[in-house]
DNA sequence: CTGATAATGGAAACGATTATCATCTTATCC
DNA sequence: GGATAAGATGATAATCGTTTCCATTATCAG
C-alpha cells in the first residue's frame, strides 16, 4: 500500500468502526449520538476521536454537518459529494438530499446586486418526515 | 395609560436602553457585544438582562436571530417584520434585507415532494461587503 | 404606606466543543 | 526479533456562550 510517507488516514479500528457507523445512520446525529451508537455495537471511540474525526471529515466534504434549533452540530455521511441541501426531519433526523439549482442562482445574483463578495449560503429545510407526522 | 392587568412589558429603563442601542447598530451583534455597546453608552445593563430582553424580542418577531459561523447567536432588529433572509457581511456584521419568492416556492415544493409536513427554511447568505472587500 | 407582582443582575450552573498531555500503536530501521 | 520515532488515542481539564438561581430592587394598586 503506497501512501505518502508519513501520512496515515484512517486504518485504524477507531476510524474504521466510525465510518461503518456514519455510513449505516440513516439521518443527521450529534457527535455524541454517534460515540452513543459506536457504544451500542461494542465499540470503544473515545469521545474526543470521535469529534477528531468528524472535523477532519466535514473539512474533506466526506460528511456534511449542520446545525439543529439548539445550535448542536449534527453530521451525516451524504449520498453525493456534489453541493446539495437538506430537508431534516426535526424529530428523527432523517434526511433527504435536495438540490435547488434556483436557489444558488438566486444566492449569486443577490449577492452580486449588493456588491457583496466571497459569498456562500446556508439553506437548511426541517419538518417532520413522513413517518413522524404519524400519517 | 391601559395595560391589560398585570402585563408590564417594556418602559424599564434597560428595555429602553437596549431599544436604542439595537435601532443605532447597523448590523448583526451578539448578545455580548451589544451588552459591550450599552455599557460604551454609559448604561449600566446586566449581560443577563440583554438576554433575556433578546429572546423576547426575537419570539416576538422584533429582531432577527440568526448564528454565525462559529455557531454564536447574533441579533438584528430589521426594518421590515415580513418574512425575509439577510446578506451578512462576515467581517463587520453589516446586514442587507433580501426577499426570494423563488425561495419560498422551491421550499414549499421540496417540502411537499418529500411529504414533510410543518417545514421552515433557514436561508443566511454571508460573504464580505463593499467596504470589508477592500475595493 | 404596604403588600403584591414584575424586573434586574451577579454568581453559579450548564453543555457542547476543544485543548492538554500521558499513554498506546504502528511503521521503519538495525 | 527489538529499538525507536512518529502518529493516534482518550481521560481529564479548560473554554465559552448561554441559562438558571435567587436575593435584591423597582413599580403599582389600594
Ligand atoms: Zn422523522
Ligand atoms: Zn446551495
Ligand atoms: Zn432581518
Ligand atoms: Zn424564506
Amino acid at each position: 500500500m503506497q501512501q505518502p510517507r508519513g501520512t496515515r488516514v484512517r486504518g485504524t479500528r477507531q476510524a474504521e468502526a466510525l465510518a461503518a457507523a456514519l455510513a449505516s445512520l440513516p439521518g443527521f446525529c450529534s457527535a455524541q449520538e454517534i460515540h452513543a451508537e459506536l457504544r451500542r455495537r461494542g465499540e470503544h471511540v473515545g469521545l474526543t476521536t470521535v469529534y477528531r474525526h468528524l472535523q477532519v471529515l466535514s473539512e474533506q466534504g466526506s460528511v456534511d454537518m449542520i446545525r439543529d434549533a439548539s445550535g448542536e452540530t449534527l453530521y451525516r455521511q451524504c449520498a453525493t459529494t456534489v453541493h446539495h441541501h437538506h430537508l431534516t426531519c426535526r424529530s428523527c433526523g432523517r434526511s433527504v438530499e435536495v438540490e435547488g439549482r434556483v436557489v444558488e442562482q438566486w444566492a449569486e445574483k443577490v449577492a452580486a446586486e449588493a456588491g457583496f463578495t466571497s459569498v456562500d449560503h446556508t439553506v437548511e429545510l426541517f419538518g417532520l418526515c413522513p413517518v413522524c407526522s404519524g400519517g
